[in-house]
DNA sequence: AGCACGCCGACT
DNA sequence: GTCGGCGTGCTC
């Protein structure tokens, strides 16, 4: 590129699978063009701001067909290299637009064109250091900011409170402003730190085995048994030795709770990103991340593609988590793509969970990563005694039987909290009209509604859908109409009746819509003042409850005959997770599961409470049907509004697809999926599958391209999933 | 995805 | 006569 302009190649947000070549915009210097920064560039009709991914001398196009980009947005790359490739790779991998794919790493506001804030700090100087603690006597406001500045000699982060006093100590040259970042050491609380554990010991030892470059550790310890202990002493070493840590959390993992906790152990600077954040707020944790002022990192899913120039360790807990794959768009992997970057980084990664996912089980029982186990609860702690309730026969009240009644009852008695767990939010999961046989269903999806009493509406859980409820039935006009089976809403009025005035929350998607009504749940929960609780999957999430002393798993029964070859193994982390809830403190924990199947092997491994030996069973039947991790799937859906057009793109897709017959790729469909038709849309899919992921990826190369130019295509929605976690 | 162009029906 | 329906093509 010797003097002549050179191509720029660049990221811009369109579906489409390419990059775009431009001109350099006129007047920039071209050594302003470094990778990662943004322009501004003419895109058909209008303007997009792209990235800058590499430069070139040569293009694809004519040269007269490149266009010079309008304006050159930043003097300093906003994605480091390392991003750059991530996002690169992780394009191609799971075949989305690379512009997509760049724009849902960048916070709104850097999308849209917005500066990166340069963030200043306020630093003492050194006549600020000389001045006495009692000065300036007549200036208490200045007074009391030295003696911050004095206490934390990093800095504090402008615009901070106190700001006239600030800028009274600039005149007077007693602080001074500042945009390099601080990089003291982080102080972490070395007092008062609870003792570890033998195991506890070990675990860290083995961890720190993987200091200073890549290497991936599962980190396999059951409820209860002080993970989040040990992590937080890796990640203060980490912080120690001047490293930036990154945490991944689940969506609903990410709690007040556990930021707390972290930022009084640690100490540290910390960005928290998460789905919730106003535009500004996400703009600022990570531009304080890429400018390393944040020395820790916290944050769901996408914070996995925040730039850390200082990055040391990366930590991905409860890793079994469903929401860590991205289901719409680009779907990624955060967890898979936490290890690419790790190791493009060389620095270690830590995944951790008391019911890890098959794949990180494989890959750690196999030795290929590190295993590190917390076999024993925390404390002497017993482990919850998890017993079936054969459930056969037996008159159910709302679900509910007697046995189980009875022995809740005993617990609220002797001074305990009773959790009832149920997966199904809502009064009813059928309305049914005795005299004919109708039943509400949804108009739009191949489901039915729930009844929802309180609110008085029938609601679909899959488009959200709401209508009243009818009086009679709209068939045959009727006037009996049942509701069958029981949701939690019905649950918590079954144990009104049965406990009146017994004092019990409920924790669901509709009984905490409200902000603050789930910590005021909570709240009541810890404080003891809720004696019943009822939920679902929520209350299997980040959240303790010391004085739970039976766990009440009201219907372990649906997820045992899934349709989802991964429902047997969801089903196992769910009861597990929630049977972790109890008995945290001195009280022995109970967990009851009531069942139809007692006899079933899941069944039995559950109540054994042993998940590797339920692990290593699943793992069996997997690689037996060849299904991950020993084999590897791509599922590519479709959808429209008719039920042809989406069923023929895929028949043509799989005639494609058989046509090239690559290496040992099965093509299996197009078949309905799960739920034919959805929000009005009538659904298809067609999975491949093979023993090797470059099978596939050889397969979707050749593929993708003569998809994209079916004139089929133009008239479904259609994606690509490339290892995907829901087969829905 | 947007946004153009382009070629055939019911309207002031 | 033309307003506008959505099929088809393109984005460096």
């Amino acid at each position: 590129m010797s003097g002549s302009s050179p191509i720029l190649r660049l990221a811009v947000p369109a579906p489409l699978r390419r990059l775009f070549d431009y001109l350099p915009p006129a007047g920039v210097e071209t050594a302003l063009l470094r990778p990662g920064v943004r322009l501004r560039v003419p895109f058909g009709k209008s303007h997009r701001i792209g990235v800058l991914v590499a430069l070139t001398d040569r293009s694809a196009l004519e040269p007269a067909a490149l266009k010079p980009a309008l304006e050159l947005l930043d003097t300093v790359p906003l994605l480091p290299p390392d991003l750059i490739r991530l996002l690169t790779w992780a394009a191609d991998y799971y075949r989305h637009p690379v512009g997509e794919a760049f724009a849902t790493a960048l916070p709104v506001l850097l999308r849209q064109g917005r500066p990166l804030p340069r963030r200043r700090w306020l630093r003492i100087t050194r006549e600020g250091l000389s001045l006495e603690a009692g000065e300036p006597a007549r200036a208490p406001r200045q007074r009391e900011l030295l003696q911050r500045l004095r206490e934390g000699p990093e800095g504090l982060p402008l615009p901070a409170p106190l700001r006239d006093a600030g800028r009274a100590l600039v005149a007077r040259g007693w602080a001074e402003e500042t945009e390099i970042p601080p990089t003291a050491a982080p102080p972490t609380a070395r007092h008062g730190l609870p003792d570890l554990e033998p195991q506890q010991v070990a675990a860290l030892a083995a961890l720190r085995e993987e200091e200073g470059h890549f290497g991936i550790s599962l980190l396999f310890g059951v409820t209860g048994s002080g993970k989040t202990e040990v992590y937080l002493r890796r990640m203060a070493e980490v912080l120690e030795a001047g490293h930036q840590v990154l945490v991944l959390v689940p969506e609903i993992g990410l709690t007040p709770q556990l930021l707390r906790r972290l930022r009084r152990r640690l100490g540290v600077p910390m960005a928290v990103l998460h789905s919730g954040l106003a535009d500004g707020e996400r703009l600022r944790a990570w531009s304080d991340a890429a400018s390393g002022h944040a020395r820790l990192v916290v944050g769901t899913r996408s914070a996995l593609f925040t730039p850390l120039p200082e990055l040391g360790l990366v930590i991905l807990d409860e890793e079994h988590d469903p929401s860590f794959k991205q289901q719409e768009g680009f779907r990624y992997s955060a967890r898979d793509l936490a290890l690419v970057r790790a190791r493009e980084r060389d620095v270690p990664v830590i995944l951790g969970s008391a019911t890890p996912s098959m794949e990180s089980l494989h890959h750690a029982f196999g030795g290929r990563w590190r295993l590190v186990r917390l076999d024993r609860r925390a404390g002497g702690a017993c482990p919850p005694a998890i017993r079936l309730l054969d459930v056969r026969g037996l008159p159910l009240r709302e679900g509910l039987s007697e046995p189980l009644l009875t022995l809740a009852e005993r617990h609220l008695e002797e001074g305990g909290q009773v959790l009832f767990f149920l997966n199904r939010r809502g009064y009813a999961p059928v309305l049914l009209c005795h005299a004919c046989g109708w039943h509400a269903r949804c108009h739009r999806c191949d489901a039915r509604l729930t009844l929802h009493r309180t609110e008085g509406r029938l609601r679909c859980h899959h488009c959200g859908h709401a209508q009243p409820v009818p009086k009679l039935c709209p068939a045959c006009g009727g006037g009996d109409l049942l509701s069958l089976g029981a949701g939690t809403e019905r649950l918590e009025a079954a144990l009104e009746t049965r406990f009146p005035g017994v004092p019990r929350v409920r924790i669901d998607r509709d009984s905490t819509r409200r902000r603050e009504s789930l910590e005021r749940a909570l709240e009541a929960i810890r404080s003891g003042e809720a004696r019943l609780l009822v939920g679902t999957q929520m209350v299997a999430k980040g959240h303790h409850f010391p004085d739970v002393s039976l766990v009440a798993v009201v219907d372990a029964d649906q997820g045992l005959f899934s349709a989802d070859f991964r429902g047997p193994e969801r089903m196992a982390q769910t009861i597990l997770q929630v049977a972790g809830r109890a008995g945290r403190a001195q009280r022995p924990g109970e967990v009851v599961i009531q069942t139809h199947h007692p006899e079933h092997p899941l069944m039995r491994l559950l109540q054994a409470g042993d998940y590797a030996a339920f692990a290593r069973q699943a793992l069996e039947e997997r690689e037996e049907a060849g299904l991950p991790p020993f084999g590897h799937l791509v599922l590519l859906r479709a959808e429209a509004t008719r039920e042809e057009p989406a069923k023929n793109f895929l028949q043509r897709v799989s005639g494609l697809a058989r046509e090239m017959s690559i290496g040992e790729v099965e093509v299996l469909g197009p078949v309905p999926a799960p739920m034919a038709r959805r929000r009005g849309r009538h659904r298809f899919q067609l999975l491949l599958q093979a023993g090797r992921r470059s099978s596939l990826q050889r397969m979707l190369g050749a593929l993708l391209p003569r998809v994209e130019q079916l004139p089929e295509a133009r008239r479904v929605r259609w994606s690509v999933d490339v290892d995907p976690q829901e087969m829905f």
